[in-house]
DNA sequence: GCGAAACGAGTTGCGCACAACTCAATCGCG
DNA sequence: CGCGATTGAGTTGTGCGCAACTCGTTTCGC
């Protein structure tokens, strides 16, 4: 029954292929599964190497920075730290100054899987075809939508808190 | 963006913000997340939307179809096409012609469900702060980028795949 | 026809993501 | 000083996302 006539919706439908928001999950994931092609062979999934990116370039920090630079909650770091750690790739100790605050640090062995994972940022340009300014370009346009709705998100969230007292505190399109 | 001096690190060091890989792993969960604000009210999550956006589209279909659209495979789409049978949202029936295949249908309660979702994706257009022009040049990029991953991806792996009988089938970036 | 290979969906196991929560440590204010 | 509020990490539960696998169906070669 009512099989018909379901095809090529004109109107006002979104299509697929015309989201914005499809292309970035697709891109990602496609991306991801890329890396992971390097990874595996390390015993490292993708999030993982993010952490150790930004251990490699800061050195020694604390989950809270960890969470502030990935954006990622203690939810996910937390477990994730974890399986690290049993790997034998970084340390987690409670700050002497404030122990509430726990600080990770890369192990000799965390650092040494910093030449292995070297070209492993070039190879995922090189499979992306574009030249390297083309890819810095869009890099940054991504960054900036990235905020903008993470802007966007907060500030909706922080109106429909207060819609008890103020009526429309930010312009949300309509 | 950011305009601190997080590049203190010279040398050949992949450095997080640099990274297109991390670029579109953070706007994709950012978007998400604003479309989590929008969906968690109609009792959906993000992946259970696009498959509505598909059937809104394209009207019924098969899981196999569905798969090559989302990129997504039957280990993803079997629990969460059952999770939207169970909300009674679509029906999922043995195909009479291949009883290898699995249709896929909306219920009127899942074609009802367009009509809250029609302005969803504008949501999110006015969440990024573009033109709908930029917008849509910056999808094109990104999809364009994700097509050339995956392909390269799929070279890559079938050159390893041959690695026995064939030297180099695929000059791969050296 | 018939047996091997291929195919499509589903299951299992693991690791994110994230909401909601707990709990200890610290801070702020009178 | 004392005590309520806040903060930071961790836990629990749910839903992807994907690899590896199972199982019934279909297709193909002969």
């Amino acid at each position: 029954m009512t099989t018909a006539a379901a095809t090529t919706t004109p109107g006002p439908t979104p299509v697929l292929d015309e989201q914005i928001c499809f292309a970035l999950y697709n891109a990602s994931r496609a991306v991801t599964a890329r890396y992971r092609d390097l990874l595996t062979p390390l015993g490292l999934t993708y999030p993982q190497y993010l952490v150790l990116l930004v251990l490699w370039q800061g050195g020694p920090t604390t989950v809270t920075e960890l969470g502030r630079q990935l954006q990622l909650e203690s939810g996910t770091l937390s477990p994730l730290l974890k399986r690290l750690e049993a790997h034998g790739l970084l340390t987690r100790t409670r700050s002497a100054a404030d122990e509430r605050t726990v600080d990770v640090a890369l192990t000799d062995a965390g650092t040494a899987l910093r030449e292995q994972a070297a070209g492993f940022a070039d190879q995922i340009c090189g499979a992306t075809g574009l030249e390297l300014t083309d890819l810095q370009a869009l890099r940054a346009d991504i960054a900036a939508l990235a905020a903008a709705v993470r802007a966007n998100t907060a500030a909706v969230t922080a109106a429909v808190a207060s819609a008890d007292h103020a009526p429309a505190p930010v312009d949300q399109l309509h």
